[in-house]
DNA sequence: ACAATAATTTAGATTAGTCTAAAATATAAT
DNA sequence: ATTATATTTTAGACTAATCTAAATTATTGT
């Protein structure tokens, strides 16, 4: 039995996480501006959460901080609940996928390992969220899953869109409309180095469509090998 | 929009609106015991409440509080999660009538009204909860229910249980054993002035059983009129 | 290499919710 | 009607999580 973290605290480790797919270390400023926080407050934080027994950071003065293996498995284990309850709140009881984000964020908190589990098998052990994001296992390993951006494809380049950032509804009812969901089938056809816009032809959509850097740097994909 | 409430305060008024089915006033002690706080910090928690914007309860030093409209509303809303909740564990989630409490307990607090609206719909509309209790409807009104305790029968009276205490899971699971679940209908053969006990003819069950005050009192009953 | 700027950390304060110990008040008993 | 007991309230302190303002440390540009 792990000692009951609050909310918070799982938030920061959440975030931590998240932001580690970039960076090796992340920084009091980084989180300070994702979760909205002064970065007083997270230098604070930083150091409870390295304090704590186990530790659950490795922080270093100025240099920011890494999980370790104990803050790494809470912040697996909230990301499980959070994308299992996005699924089962879409499949079950009906939300649309832009409404599901929001209702998770505070649910994942709160579930506990039974309802994960209910919750996982009611759904068949899904791998994938209903964002395209991967679903960590019951071991809380997270599959392997791909790691570029549709900002960093060229023309000529065929792709699928694998995940897509989940928190903004308005930007998930937007997609949907471009038909640029998760499994989505696209090639490049143009890019203009100035803004960084990018053509796309999606499969099944009549018209090509233009998307700038906001837009392409919220969207993962999987880059087809030519053939 | 409401303020948002913390979920300790939601956790006293929900508790001050059941032990007001009692007593017209709830004193500081009561809910020191039942929320397994110090009496100081009733206090405290009292003096605020009444102090909010607009008032949650109605204080009166040395003689405790009773629910504002506004305090009312709250406790319904979040008793009214509660009970959809337990059915929803219960019927969508497959858990058993003992352990629905504790989970519910802590998400009743935590999902928004369009959660509540999507789990009362998926369970149909019900008006009685996993044991027995009634659901506060929609717009917060509390179906007429019976007020009786099987602790006040006496022989030859008829009755039917109308719904059980439900925060021990080992009184849940005897409770189950021995036949007495919402809608068991029974008769009491025996009363015994001095413990207290009752004998009891269950419909169905072969065994006549014998229940101490600290069981009978736990069971709010339907008391049906000699025909 | 050194000054200017940016990022981070420290210091001190605040709020919600809790506690213990002491003071005040109400209730019960003689 | 006093006294004894039980209950409630006040006073003062603590923790988690936050803030602002000031101090410190890093980074960058010349
Ligand atoms: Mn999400
Ligand atoms: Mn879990
Ligand atoms: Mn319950
Ligand atoms: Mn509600």
């Amino acid at each position: 039995m792990r000692k009951r973290l609050s909310d918070t605290v799982e938030d920061y480790l959440k975030m931590i996480y998240k932001l580690s797919a970039d960076t090796e270390r992340v920084g009091t400023g980084q989180i300070a501006e994702a979760l909205e926080v002064s970065p007083a407050s997270v230098t604070d934080m930083f150091q409870r959460l390295a304090n704590e027994n186990p530790p659950l950071l490795d922080y270093i003065k100025h240099q920011g901080v890494k999980l370790t293996n104990e803050g790494r498995k809470i912040a697996l284990e909230i990301l499980r609940h959070h994308r299992l309850l996005e699924l089962f709140l879409h499949e079950v009881l009906g939300y649309s996928w832009d409404q599901v984000h929001a209702e998770a964020d505070r649910l994942e908190h709160v579930i506990s390992e039974k309802f994960e589990e209910r919750v996982a098998v009611v759904l068949g052990d899904p791998q994938r969220g209903l964002h395209g994001e991967p679903i960590p296992n019951r071991n809380l390993e997270m599959p392997d899953h791909p790691t570029s951006y549709l900002h960093d494809m060229r023309p000529e380049q065929r792709g699928v869109i694998h995940s897509v950032s989940d928190d903004d509804p308005g930007f998930l009812r937007f997609l949907k409309t471009q038909g640029l969901v998760p499994g989505a089938e696209f090639s490049v056809v143009d890019f203009s180095p100035y803004d960084n816009n990018l053509r796309l032809q999606v499969n099944g959509q009549d018209q090509e469509i233009v998307l700038g850097a906001s837009v392409t740097a919220q969207l993962k994909v999987e880059i087809k090998n030519a053939s």
